[in-house]
RNA sequence: GGGCUCAUAGUCUAGCUCGGUUAUGACGUCGCCCUUACACGGCGAAGAUCCGGUGUUCAAAUCACCGUGGGCCCA
């Protein structure tokens, strides 16, 4: 009979074919039941290209947990979102067009973000699709939508209500030039010339001094602490005395702390609010009091008493006058310092603390605790991460931003006197741009108000994808069949954020866990096992790579290579080596496919051995699948399929197929053996390798979607693992004999049949043509 | 700088919980081979002081301690 495959090997053009059978078909439509199974998909953000092909090999396995949960016969429901707020569109859409954000007005700014956008999100769109994701594409969600924003803005509202939400001092980068504060991303490093200076400073009732070095001594009127190395012996004997601090005359204690230098200047360090982030780090941990010494102007604040009014730079020349002709000077230096500069104005940035929103959450953090304890998480390990963050939780969530392209803080201020608004809940608030929807203060009856310019943390929208994929509040009956929702798939470097905070939002909101299920996936890294980064030039661009060799080819390559949760190597030869199984796979169903599919045969002893070592994969893909760990059964799919179906069973069984010196009854057994099998394998495989696995079963044995099967089941036959070895040896010691005996692999030879194998002699002897 | 986490041939990985074979298997490399499913194939070979050190033990990849390196997050 003639092969009905033809080919002889797996084209990945095929696959846009069966893409669009797919999307024809609409096989992975949902409508809520009661059973569902709901993914809790992380909505990829558009930051620009490439997109990062660890994120591409992220998707397709959160793709392998759709399909497992579909063929386990659960009602899966897919979302595909986009996440498009934040900071990183700014600053990608100011390179792009030349402008800054704070120098455009803001609708237009906007407008420009959200081009830039659509052109990145179409190109992950694509990629999404190629890969075969089977999710939600019709409805697909982006988090700078209105019915996003409204939600974002509706739980702020609720919670503000509640009392959870209040103002509070915060230091910011600032930039005194344009007036604004600027994100850590924005600052760059700059090597200046500066003076350190060596100053003195008496220790309270004694006439001993320590010298402390400083490039910022117009701060001593900041100065809260001294501190030095604990191992810094030179020191040890003024640890907890008082330290009059020159000029200012205040009292300070000096204490130990390890961020101390023994070699930078003396060894001792003062410690105000705020000369760089360190200090800030410091005031927080030492819980200091802070000073504000620099005003929102850029010029000294009284408390610097005789220096108020001059710029930071005037203040330290004066006050180094000062100190000198008051004695307290031992040296200058001239060094070069490395100092955080504003991108925009290219001016040292100043570190001032200034108002900003938090939402509560440090009295939440035992609760959190419980709720994370009833979450699975895969791999259990990733669990860790989680809990040691809830350990170290010391301040509450500053939630506002002063950036541009973010949902709004839904919060009006009276002009007269001050008092916040905050509207209904429902609606999508734009206060920058829009009236006050009140009318009357409700404090003084006045009628001017200024809205919030202020943006959220992007971390207040993507904490409640949860609750908008299952329609809180939009439509109650879909968000009863679907909340909580059942996986969270995602990766580990932002457990400590987008894990979080979506517990803790999800919690306050519904007093429900989000989802019963966590899923973390390792990182993706350079061949050498570095980070990808642009700047290094080693990020692999996913497009082409998929383009080139099959989106079945780079899935494989996924499962095959990615232990579960651990970090992983892209390497893109490896990725192409991976095509060979494919078409192994392709070759071994070419062969098949010239045997008709029949539904019953008897199976005789080789049968049966093939039959058992089948069920032995069926039972370790079911564990692999039953954890969503893809690489249990791609190594052992692709192991068994290659190593003992082909190498060992198939050439067992060729000739019995073909009937050749065989029985009809036997020629049977072996066909319908061999079909079962690959039926089976491909069955197995089709989480991983939807298309491949896709064309083949639609060739070979039906015309329904393998996609629409139930995964197959384990029918616990006896294991026989010492007769795989065995023939494998066997086999071994043929193909070695003929070959040391020059022989070619047809040619008859005679060699003993172990009597273990007895029952395979008649298979063995077509096999090898053995002579009696 | 701090916390967490990982470490087995060039690469991925089994074994480690509960110490005891010659340390799994695959990719890649090299050599030979067209054998009617497949040269994107078959057979075979080489390749690992199990990151380093110290300790416990008759015995350590496996247990303990101290380092080193990578990654992530925070600063």
């Amino acid at each position: 009979m003639e092969p009905k495959i033809s080919e002889k090997a797996w084209n990945p053009e095929l696959e846009k074919n069966i893409l669009k059978q797919w999307e024809e078909n609409k096989i992975y439509e949902f409508t809520p039941e009661e059973n569902n199974f709901t993914i809790d998909t992380p909505p990829p953000y558009p930051s620009g290209r490439p997109w990062h092909i660890g994120a591409a090999a992220h998707y397709s396995q959160i793709d392998m947990i759709a399909r497992t949960a579909r063929m386990a016969g659960k009602n899966v429901y897919f979302p595909i979102g986009i996440d498009r707020n934040g900071l990183p569109v700014e600053l990608y859409t100011e390179k792009k067009h030349k402008i800054r954000m704070r120098e455009t007005e803001r609708g237009e700014f906007l407008n420009l973000c959200r081009d830039a956008l659509d052109d990145l999100e179409a190109e992950m769109i694509l990629i999404m699709k190629n890969l075969g994701i089977s999710g939600d594409f019709a409805n697909y969600y982006r988090t700078d939508s209105e019915e996003y924003r409204t939600l974002t803005q509706s739980t702020f509202i609720k919670l503000w209500k509640k009392g959870e939400v209040y103002l509070a001092n915060r230091p910011n980068n600032y930039d005194w030039v344009s007036g604004t504060t600027i994100a850590d991303a924005e600052i760059i490093y700059d090597d200046l010339q500066t003076k350190l200076v060596y100053m003195k400073f008496k220790i309270k009732d004694t006439d001993q001094e320590i010298i402390i070095a400083s490039t910022r001594p117009e701060l001593l009127c900041a100065c809260k602490t001294i501190i030095v190395n604990p191992e810094d012996e030179r020191y040890s004997k003024y640890i907890g005395k008082k330290i009059i601090v020159p000029i200012t005359n205040s009292e300070v204690e000096l204490r130990t702390h390890h961020s101390a230098k023994e070699e930078f200047g003396s060894g001792a360090v003062m410690v105000c609010s705020y000369g760089d982030q360190n200090d800030v780090a410091l005031f927080r941990e030492l819980q200091l009091e802070e000073i504000v010494a620099i005003g929102l102007d850029g010029r000294m604040t009284d408390v610097a008493g005789e220096y108020a009014g001059l710029k930071p730079k005037q203040a330290r020349t004066k006050i180094i006058e000062d100190l000198e002709t008051a004695g307290f000077v031992e040296k200058i230096e001239d060094i070069v310092h490395r100092t955080p500069i504003s991108e925009r104005s290219k001016i040292p940035i100043e570190i001032i603390p200034m108002e900003e929103y938090y939402l509560k959450q440090k009295e939440k953090i035992g609760k959190m605790k419980e709720v994370g304890k009833e979450i699975t998480f895969h791999p259990t390990m990733h669990k860790q991460i989680l809990m040691n963050w809830l350990e170290s939780i010391n301040i509450d969530w500053p939630i506002s931003r002063r950036r541009f392209y973010g949902t709004e803080i839904p919060i009006w201020y009276c002009k007269n006197c001050s008092e916040p608004h905050v509207p209904e809940p429902g609606k999508y608030y734009r206060p920058w741009n829009e009236k006050c929807p009140i009318t009357n203060c409700t404090k003084c009856k006045s009628t001017e108000f200024i809205g919030e310019e202020r943006t959220f943390d992007t971390w207040m929208d993507s904490s409640v994808s949860p609750l908008f994929i299952s329609k809180f509040n939009r439509d109650d009956e879909f968000f009863k069949k679907v909340y909580p929702v059942s996986i969270r798939p995602q990766a580990k470097d932002i457990v400590r954020t987008w894990l979080y905070y979506t517990l803790l939002r999800c919690d306050e909101l519904t007093g429900e866990k989000p989802w019963s299920e966590a899923w973390v996936m390792g990182y993706g890294l350079d061949e050498k096992g570095m980070k990808m980064s642009k700047s290094k030039g080693n990020a692999i661009d996913p497009l082409p790579v998929i383009e080139k060799l099959g989106a079945d080819t780079f899935r494989f390559w996924s499962a095959s290579e990615i232990n579960h949760g651990y970090d992983f190597r892209c390497n893109e030869q490896k990725i192409e080596s991976t095509k060979k199984f494919l078409s192994k796979l392709w070759n071994v169903s070419r062969f098949l496919s010239s045997f008709p599919v029949i539904d019953s045969g008897i199976p005789n002893a080789s049968d049966k051995w093939i039959l058992s070592e089948l069920d032995k994969l069926v039972k370790e893909c079911k564990k692999g699948y039953e954890e969503y760990n893809f690489f249990i059964p791609a190594i052992a799919i692709r192991e068994f399929t290659w190593n003992v179906f082909a190498a060992h069973y198939i050439e067992m069984v060729k000739a019995r197929a073909y009937g050749i010196d065989f029985s009809d009854e036997e020629r049977d057994g072996a066909i319908f053996t061999l079909h079962k099998t690959l039926a089976t394998i491909l069955k197995l495989l089709a989480p991983i390798t939807p298309f491949i696995t896709e064309h083949l079963w639609k060739i070979l044995y039906s015309n329904e979607s393998i996609h629409q099967q139930k995964q197959v089941s384990v029918e616990n036959i006896e294991e026989q693992t010492d007769i795989t070895k065995e023939i494998s040896e066997f086999n071994s010691k043929v193909w070695n004999e003929k070959k040391s005996q020059n022989l070619s692999l047809k040619d008859s030879i005679k060699i003993e049949i172990p009597k273990i194998l007895e029952p395979f002699k008649k298979d063995l002897k077509s096999m090898h043509n053995l002579l009696d």
